[in-house]
DNA sequence: CCTACCGATCGGTAGG
DNA sequence: CCTACCGATCGGTAGG
């Protein structure tokens, strides 16, 4: 059912094949004897290497989480630049974790409610940060005169919905590479569908 | 947990909890243990209104997927209407359907893989249609030079994305109505967020 | 890493 | 609609 490098550790396997099962059927409905299965290994083997099916999932959702985080950082270190161009840049990071790793991005995008606490929390304060800054760098946008929204908060939204989506949709045996993906997203979100001086729609 | 209008069938009853239950926790995350506690009553007895905990899934499912087909009928009605028309009603109709029943809307667009054949794939046949429908008005939008866009598919991507996601952060109690909550929506796709004759980004 | 197993819980049914 | 229960499967463990 998986190929698996032969270089990888056997933990660094079942982090690997957990990440493709919990995509493709979700968490909840995955059981650890399907992932023993396609590891080709008992179910109970499995844990001589982790501790818990929770374990698993933490690990895949806060790695994403951190990845995003980075890019966001390294998104905004030129402090000169102006904020639509520093959230073209975010823009540009996100799509590309997202494409590094699109089964572990669709485990982190719609799992991890399964969390328990406390990384239940920890996981969604660290989403909401995510939210805020790109709702701020709009919200400068705004303020110096290069971005137009009758509502940053909505328009957040919106674009956060077109990131979030992508891994829906995404093959990585595609025609568009990701830093064409990040351009044709940025754009689309930035300059719409309507030709500029068009009839009214 | 549940509050229920005393008017409802029990079983409109079992549907409605079990659309608030799938929502919150995910269909495979849900027991029939749970659903029946919501209602006040013991496991067993749901079975003698329904057959299977996947035929209440099936009926959300499709009735929210009938909705969004009439309403995607209703604003091709008026074959002399232009493309880019015909979008923005489709796109205030698919609104007002995700609005007028949210969890249900959700458990639509995040569950339905859990269904299993032949519905599974009659479902996706749904889905398909009623994404090439939203392809074909881009598509004449950009054919009569309404609207522009390098990739209609990818443009109708996002646009999807973006309805997709709706039901993520919409309140009930906030502040836009579904008809403002359609515009500002429309408005963003469709002009983007970029000053017209601003300073390129 | 396997064998053998634990208690808990699952969806669902029979009979009343 | 409840009581009492079915076989299957769950996550996880002990001992080797």
């Amino acid at each position: 059912m998986e190929t698996t490098s032969p270089t990888l550790s056997r933990k660094a396997q079942i982090d690997q094949t957990a990440t493709a099962l919990f995509r493709r059927r979700g968490y909840a409905a995955t059981s650890m004897r399907e992932l023993a299965a396609a590891l080709g290994i008992e179910a109970g083997s499995i844990y001589s290497h982790i501790k818990s099916k929770e374990e698993l999932l933490h690990r895949i959702c806060f790695r994403v989480a951190d990845e995003f985080m980075a890019g966001l950082r390294a998104a905004n270190a030129d402090a000169d630049a102006p904020a639509a161009t520093h959230l073209r840049r975010a823009i540009e990071s996100h799509v590309r974790v997202l494409i590094n790793d699109v089964d572990a991005s669709a485990v982190f995008l719609h799992e991890w409610r399964h969390l328990s606490e406390p990384a239940l929390s920890e996981f969604v304060q660290l989403q909401r940060g995510y939210e805020a800054a790109f709702r701020d760098m709009i919200a400068r946008g705004v303020a110096d005169g290069a971005l137009r929204t009758p509502d940053p908060a909505f328009a957040t939204l919106t674009l956060f919905a077109s990131l979030t989506w992508l891994p829906n949709w995404y093959r990585p045996d595609g025609k568009l590479s990701p830093d064409q993906i990040a351009e044709r997203l940025t754009s689309q979100l930035l300059y719409g569908l309507a030709v500029p001086d068009g009839p009214a729609i």
